[in-house]
RNA sequence: GGUCUGUUGGUGAAGUGGUUAACACGUAUGCCUCUCAAGCAUAUAUACACGGGUUCAAACCCCGUACAGACUACCA
């Protein structure tokens, strides 16, 4: 029975060949050094914080060349897909406002690009048809060990401390005619497609990743599976292979788990004689985990999902900045001298990623977070909390549409102008330091007065000041005056200096007057200029706070 | 066990034979006619994993050791 009998009897219905598939899809026709780039995730229903970063080197590589990024549905493993997972992966790079040239999409049956389709499980004739080639050719073959058969090989290889895998006399059936196996496979029996291995594991190749530059590797020898006997649909490997072929992919970006593939993955081309793409694998993200570093876990830690930082409201602009700093450090000298460009302006170099690992810093976003917001115009941080409270607190989010102009008012303080105040670095943040502005979430209230100062002390003060000082007209030189004579008048010093080396003399300072005074109608011993807090909170609800203490 | 990768201050890191070993974040202190934030100034950090070698000279080149990580599925 030759090969070609046995591969008709696998696959009856393939008739295209390879060669057809590539007249179908040809080489594209961009420009000299356009780069194609992809994300290509499997819908398991979250996205990882490492996933974002290969992501948006995708996208700035592409970007930056005038090449193509595209999207793939790698839904190769119904097991684990969850639904909705392809709808909220599509979100998340809309948030980012990082849109692929190409994809498709099943449930909206939008589509772009003449590469799909870009769903791996539309994919199944093309991968038969390579698959059949690779059988005529005598390159792969049908397999029939049992899961515990393999298991028990396992087991063996463990304990003889071998390379644990299917290879050489593991791989018994490479060895089986294709009568037994046409026999086999009429019977019903279960079957995976396995690659076979052409390598040798004493024999080294040159690889150049463009991370780590040349590398020298075992080849291969493992014969892989290439065809799953589940669903018909081939493993990750052979669906890289293929895809990345075909879709003309020049750069593959993907975790730095790949990494060990490699050899496998430079079978699989030559095999077919084809070009591989570079490989970028970039680094995981770690974690610092007490004495620990451990690769980040979206079990453990909530900032390894994507989610964090919506949920958080983090910018976009700081979430992209923070990682593009991990992905390359001098991304933040560029852009110190690039202030108003775009990410993907920025020329990616991959020698310069870190190829181990690194520690996804918060307190780093956190610092480009607060920066960058602290550029806004209050609108457009008034905007972006609007959008934020729409979704993750909706009763705020009614407060401030309520009262949409004094909460820009409120949002505006010590903004615009050249150090504006840094408060926050995320939207959620927001709220906590600006709730005492509004009535309706003044409610049981509890006061930070200083303990130095009796309740009589906080009531003379507030009496004194309110009955015979505050005017709302006032403008700020007149209202500092006049803290200055209240203080004067009861015995608080107006000179700091002065109180601190002689504190005994009198009964408090000028600071301790506007404290009293901030805690009385705040409730905070903190917060942003005492004179814009009275002038915004205005009369009214002034006089009915002070009622309160 | 095997294969591969890596190791520069608390963090991200620059630097690839000759530097006082950048820069940024963090932390601390001081200053700034009200607090806080910001800003400014100063400081901080036992920083080139360890041991050998090559060299006039090593963070940088070579060898070894240690440690860390990834992979080692009909998962991606």
């Amino acid at each position: 029975m030759t090969n070609q009998e046995l591969a008709d009897l696998i696959f009856p219905n393939i008739t295209k060949t390879v060669a057809d598939y590539e007249k179908m899809y040809p080489l594209r026709n961009l420009k000299e050094g356009a780069k194609v780039t992809r994300y290509a995730p499997s819908p398991t229903g979250f996205m990882h914080i490492g996933n974002f970063m290969s992501v948006t080197i995708d996208y700035v590589l592409a970007k930056n060349s005038g090449g193509v990024f595209y999207l793939r549905n790698e839904d190769t493993d119904q097991a684990r897909e969850v639904e909705g997972a392809v709808e909220f992966i599509r979100h998340i790079l809309e948030y980012y406002d990082i849109n692929p040239d190409e994809y498709e999409y099943r449930d909206t049956k939008e589509s772009k690009g003449n590469y799909g389709p870009y769903i791996q499980s539309e994919r199944k004739e093309i991968y038969h048809t390579f698959i059949k080639h690779l059988i005529i050719e005598g390159k792969a073959y049908p397999c029939f060990l049992t899961q515990e058969e393999m298991d028990a090989a396992r087991e063996a290889q463990t304990k003889d401390k071998r390379r644990i895998g299917i290879y050489g006399k593991y791989a018994k059936y490479r060895y089986i005619s294709n009568e037994e196996a046409a026999k086999r496979i009429k019977n019903g029996e279960k079957y995976t497609i396995r690659l076979r291995s052409n390598g040798n594991f004493n024999h080294k190749f040159k690889f150049t990743d463009l991370v780590n530059g040349d590398m020298e590797l075992p080849e291969n020898d493992i014969d892989i599976p290439i065809m799953k006997s589940s669903n018909q649909l081939p493993t990750y490997h052979f669906a890289h292979l293929v895809d990345d072929h075909l879709m003309r992919t020049t750069h593959v970006v993907r975790g730095q788990e790949w990494m060990s593939s490699i050899p496998l993955h430079y079978e699989l081309f030559k095999t077919f004689g084809f070009k591989m793409p570079k490989y970028i694998h970039t680094p995981l993200i770690l974690k610092k985990d007490g004495d620990k570093i451990r690769k980040i876990s979206k079990r453990l830690d909530p900032e390894a999902r994507m989610t964090y930082y919506e949920e958080k409201g983090y910018p976009v602009y700081a979430v992209i900045e923070a990682v593009m700093t991990i992905a390359n450090s001098n991304y933040e000298v560029w852009r110190e001298n690039h202030p108003d460009a775009k990410f993907y302006e920025f020329e990616f170099s991959p020698k310069k990623m870190s190829s181990s690992g690194a520690l996804f810093d918060l307190d780093k976003l956190d610092n480009i977070s607060k920066n960058y917001l602290s550029r806004l115009k209050a609108k457009e941080v008034y905007d972006l909390l609007d959008k934020w409270s729409k979704t993750y607190d909706l009763e705020f989010n009614k407060l401030i549409n309520k009262y949409q102009d004094y909460t820009i008012n409120v949002l505006n303080i010590e903004r615009e102008q050249k150090k504006p105040r840094k408060d926050y670095a995320s939207l959620s943040e927001v709220k906590s330091q600006i709730w005492y502005m509004y009535d309706e979430l003044f409610k049981d209230v509890t006061y930070d007065f200083d303990k130095r100062f009796t309740s009589n002390d906080i009531k003379v003060v507030v009496d004194e000041y309110f009955n015979n000082y505050y005017d709302e007209a006032d403008d700020k030189d007149t209202w500092f005056k006049k803290m200055q004579d209240l203080a004067t008048k009861l015995n608080y010093c107006i000179n700091m200096k002065e109180y601190k080396e002689n504190p005994d003399k009198f009964k408090g300072s000028i600071a301790d007057i506007s404290n009293i005074i901030r805690v009385a109608i705040t409730t905070k011993n903190q917060t942003p200029d005492l004179y814009i807090i009275l002038k915004l909170l205005g009369k009214e609800r002034i006089l009915k706070r002070i009622n309160l203490i």
